[in-house]
RNA sequence: ACCCGGGUGGCGGAACUGGUAGACGCGCAGGACUUAAAAUCCUGUUUCCCGAAACGGAAGUACGGGUUCAAUUCCCGUCCCGGGUACCA
């Protein structure tokens, strides 16, 4: 009987199938455990074998956890909204719910094959109807809700308007500082543009009412910039904007301010990075999540411009006032049309121009300096005799901070820069700390040239120049985030739509009982006027006033992982005792891609439906494993291009091109003429032969075994090559009639990103029907540990499979037939055994799969070499590789007489007493060199392992006859002689 | 430019908390079985030096420094590669 893995994954799919073994009941006796893998796309190309990596070490996980006694869910489900599907569609006409339906029963179809244990009852997708109603009412929670200071979460509105009814908003500051209420008429001179009384606040009309409110709703309607193709009539993501064009079509870009929809997840910053505390995340993650939010503490100082008007800056390094040499301003901050004079007019349009064609990330990415003086100077507080010119710059970003800078060029390096560019005198303010060649950030240095903080150290100051700020009334102490509020719509038509109507400027909400407002039909994709979305092309749409952005693709997945427990509930987005009754993410996995986008807005949302009351927990994530990426290894093979005949397709192997440089004339004469020689119809002549290119082209990798070219599949490959000679790796030639070939073409390998224009992708499909899903699954583990990056190499999946066709030959012999027994097992068998089950537990707990896999191979090597097919060691050793290769387990597990299935078997116990060891054989090093071993009891004392290392041979003779210095003995480690 | 991660044989990787560098697998070389092939099994395989061989010696974890009895592991600096940088998902 042989390993017919065909059938025997067949033959289990079905009868899981049929007995319903995934479905996962919200009511058990058993503890729950939730494993999530990070919602796939269902992109147009299908899965390639880096896409199920992630999935793969879930699963295992998951069977692991049953296997432990778990009640585990484990959901699969779509994140179906996206760009691709409405570029597909205005490509090729076809409608994105059409193409998107195609492309998820294509990955069901490929995942299918894999054995995956998700429970597929509960398969969410975010384009549905029926999900997302509820993320359009999620949504209308937040814009129904504020962020309560004083309490610190949020609330519903009604309590804010009662709030300003009682005492104005005097306790409650408008969040966004740099708003203004219209003027008040009865005190237009002191009227603090922020604040009102309730009195005042019962006085406004409702548009005012409205447009304070939206102020402060969690979801907010303002505006922003978006990335304005004038060519194509469309906003374009960052994605298809390359060096400033469209991507399609190469039309210039440029920003444009549009309304847009928001998120205010700066409200909830302190409470993102408190919340990074109780969840168990990789350090560099956190650390990604803290940057992004960017807590800093500073101040705003107000200095006052010649021109008239007040230049608020913010600054982290108030000690360095006296150090200022200048200023820089945002390109787009609103105060450069102000204070800009008549000389510098045309120079400062000029560089706003330039900066407006500039991708925020080019902008910080841009080593040149460049900047452009607005002709204005601002006054030093503290040295009113200092004027200051002012700048305005590239590399100040409005959104940051108040969107200008006070440069400190003799303490920060881009200032630095910036001044020794244009010639800016630099003043010192830190004595022998700053040598004139680079800035210094020191925060230690004593202060010098400033005033009255001379003889201050830097720290110090800090607090010092905070308080005379505030006393002299020029600035304040500022908490400052970098992190801005989520932009939250789209001008597209792919996405769910705002149940909101627009009346009079101003937006209502659509009611409850009037959800979903479904995605209406379009006959065209094309922008709608103005930069708004295709949504804006239907009349009747338009007629009901409705908002015409769509949410971006990150709305549905901010909260799936809350729908899987409770998917079919048509009443609530998730029932409250769904949702307490499986808690938090045990286990998250995914790509570190996601670190700042769909991670913080996820947790966000999590936050504020906690707070509303609607869910228990206020992280949605309790433990995150981050995969690592599967690259693609390239082939190539090299076209010799000949200027005498274009078409001729010749292709030598790599150590020809590696021998001959495309540069070098000799080189090139050497190639052609054993070209001629070998190939009759390749000619050169004098001329030519200098002209000869060598190309490297892509191949596709699934003609390619290892390295070594199918030839002939590769003539079939494309028309073109129907008629190709390759010269081959052993100097012979293989020409398209056939004969003469002996040796073997030899390709070029490069590690490159996976992508099908690189011909680099390998289907999973395609290796599981040759080696079948367990052989796979356990090869992609086998790669390399879960969270590393690693190119994919098809090659050494045979290793993998040999191990399982091994482990089928413990239980069946091709001849023999049945060879397991009912024999009792031997301390020694018991012994591989135990150490299996400890590594096998260790390495899965800490998920690290490829270790795990190596235990299994180790484990059935010993079994092999010992000829133990007993089943009181095989039956265990089966329950333990179940989740890692589930098919060929439950085969064999049902083979020994089982009639239950093995995936509710229960984790063999580790007997720790076949494990123990009474002696160890200790390296000895001397001066920390490993010279020999000594087998030494464990419980040798210091004195008698010294005893017996002054005795051994190898040791005397290292000695030389000095007497050592000192024995290092570590218990259980290892022994070093110090001489 | 900034933030995060990574760099170990021909290749993927192992070494979990500073303690025998290279487990396991691929590839390669040699051998057994076979008419032959496939499959399977056995042996070897970091590099260099000495040597017939056993053995012995030296170097070695991107590069340059440092801490330590001992560094792939900790610290400082440099280079290279990958991810992210707010509308790809």
């Amino acid at each position: 009987m042989e390993y017919k893995f065909t059938d025997i994954e067949k033959k289990w799919q079905d009868q899981w199938k049929n007995d319903a073994v995934y479905k996962v009941s919200n009511d058990s006796a058993r503890p729950k455990y939730y494993v999530l893998d990070m919602f796939p796309y269902p992109s147009g190309t299908g899965l390639h074998v880096g896409h199920p990596l992630g999935y793969i070490a879930s699963d295992i996980y998951a069977r692991f956890k049953r296997l432990k006694g778990f009640n585990v869910l484990h959901p699969m489900g779509y994140d179906a909204f996206g760009l691709p599907a409405e570029q597909y569609a205005i490509d090729h006409g076809i409608h994105p719910a059409v193409s998107t339906e195609q492309n998820i029963k294509n990955f069901r179809a490929q995942l299918d094959k894999i054995g995956f244990c998700f429970d597929w009852d509960r398969q969410v997708k975010t384009s549905d109807p029926h999900y997302y109603k509820w993320t359009q009412w999620i949504f209308l929670q937040l814009f129904h809700s504020w962020y309560n200071r004083q309490t610190q979460k949020a609330e519903p509105l009604t309590n804010l308007v009662e709030i300003f009814e009682k005492d104005g908003n005097k306790n409650q500051p408008i969040p966004n500082t740099q708003f203004q209420l219209p003027a008040d008429e009865k005190k237009p001179l002191h009227a603090d543009s922020s604040y009102f009384s309730a009195d005042r606040w019962k006085a406004f009309d409702e548009s005012t009412k409205q447009s304070i409110l939206m102020e402060y709703r969690l979801a907010y309607c303002g505006y922003g910039e978006v990335n304005w193709c004038e060519g194509l009539g469309t906003v374009l993501a960052n994605d298809e904007v390359i060096n400033g064009v469209s991507e399609r079509g190469g039309y210039p870009v440029v920003k444009k301010k549009l309304r847009q929809w928001y998120l205010r997840i700066t409200e909830y910053a302190d409470r993102l990075l408190e919340g990074l505390d109780r969840i168990d995340f990789s350090e560099a993650m956190k650390e990604m999540q803290t940057n992004w939010i960017g807590k800093s503490y500073g101040a705003e100082v107000n200095f006052k411009l010649d021109a008239g008007p007040v230049l608020k800056v913010y600054t982290t390094r108030p000690d360095t006032i006296f150090g200022v040499d200048f200023m820089v301003i945002a390109p787009e901050h609103e105060l450069v049309e102000k204070i800009t004079t008549a000389a510098q007019k045309n120079a400062v349009e000029e560089y706003i121009a330039y900066v407006k064609s500039r991708s925020e990330r080019e902008r910080m990415a841009e080593k040149k300096i460049s900047g452009c003086f607005t002709g204005a100077y601002a006054i030093n507080p503290f040295d009113e005799q200092k004027k200051i010119p002012v700048w305005i710059s590239e590399y100040v970003l409005a959104g940051y901070g108040t969107g200008a800078i006070m440069a400190v060029p003799c303490g920060d390096e881009r200032d630095f820069k910036f001044a020794k560019h244009f010639n800016i005198p630099i003043t010192n303010i830190i004595g022998k700390y700053y040598n004139g060649e680079e800035a210094n950030p020191t925060k230690d240095a004593i202060l010098d040239n400033s005033g009255f903080l001379n003889g201050t150290v830097m720290r110090d100051a800090i607090g010092i120049v905070n308080k005379k700020i505030e006393e002299l009334g020029i600035g304040e102490r500022k908490v400052n985030y970098k992190m801005r509020d989520a932009a939250f719509s789209r001008q597209r038509y792919w996405g769910e739509p705002f149940p909101i109507v627009w009346k009079n400027g101003i937006a209502y909400s659509l009611n409850e009982k009037d959800l979903p407002l479904e995605l209406p039909h379009v006959d065209s994709y094309k922008p709608g006027p103005e930069g708004e979305g295709p949504l804006a092309n239907i009349p009747s749409w338009v007629a009901k006033e409705l908002e015409t952005n769509t949410m971006p693709g990150y709305a549905g997945s901010s909260w799936y992982f809350l729908r899987y427990m409770d998917p079919h509930n048509e009443k609530e987005f998730c029932s409250r005792k769904a949702s307490d009754y499986w808690g938090q993410v045990d286990l998250y996995i995914g790509g570190t891609e996601h670190a700042v986008g769909h991670l913080l807005y996820s947790r966000m949302w999590t936050k504020a439906l906690y707070d509303l009351g609607y869910i228990g927990h206020d992280e949605p994530y309790k433990k995150l494993v981050n995969q690592g990426m599967i690259q693609g290894s390239s082939r190539f093979v090299y076209r010799v291009i000949n200027p005498l005949n274009n078409a001729q397709q010749i292709f030598i192997s790599k150590k020809y091109f590696d021998k001959y440089s495309p540069n070098n004339v000799s080189d090139l004469l050497d190639l052609a003429k054993l070209l001629h020689e070998k190939i009759t119809s390749f000619l050169f002549d004098d001329e030519s032969f200098g002209l000869i290119k060598i190309n490297p082209i892509h191949v596709d990798v699934n003609i390619v075994n290892g390295i070594e070219l199918d030839v002939e599949a590769f003539r079939k490959w494309k028309p073109e090559y129907v008629n190709a000679y390759f010269l081959l790796e052993d100097g012979s030639i293989s020409s398209p009639t056939g004969g003469g070939r002996e040796g073997d073409y030899i390709c070029g390998t490069e590690v490159e990103k996976m992508s099908k224009s690189k011909f680099n992708t390998v289907n999973p499909n395609d290796l599981v029907s040759r080696y079948g899903a367990d052989t796979f699954r356990m090869y992609e583990m086998f790669l390399g540990p879960v969270e590393q990056s690693k190119p994919w190499d098809t090659k050494g999946i045979e290793g993998v499979h040999r191990f399982l066709k091994k482990l089928w030959r413990l239980f069946y012999d091709e001849l023999k037939g049945k060879i397991w027994n009912d024999a009792k097992a031997t301390d020694g068998e018991l012994k591989i055994l135990h150490k299996t089950i400890k590594k096998i537990e260790e390495d899965t707990e800490r998920f690290s799969f490829n270790t795990a896999v190596s235990a299994f191979m180790i484990a059935v090597n010993e079994f092999n070499d010992i000829k133990c097919n007993k089943k009181e060691i095989l039956q265990p050793l089966l329950i333990l590789l179940t989740p890692y290769a589930p098919h060929i387990c439950e085969e064999l597990w049902h083979e020994l007489g089982n009639s239950s299935t093995i995936l509710d078997a229960s984790f063999p116990k580790l007997e720790e007493k076949y494990l123990v060891e009474s002696t160890k054989n200790y390296p000895v090093a001397i001066n920390g060199k490993t010279r020999t071993e000594l087998n030494i009891a464990l419980d040798a004392t210091q004195q008698q392992v010294e005893e017996m290392i002054l005795g051994d041979d190898v040791v005397k003779k290292w000695l030389e006859g000095k007497s050592p210095k000192k024995i290092i003995y570590v218990k259980n480690k290892m022994i070093n002689v110090v001489v």
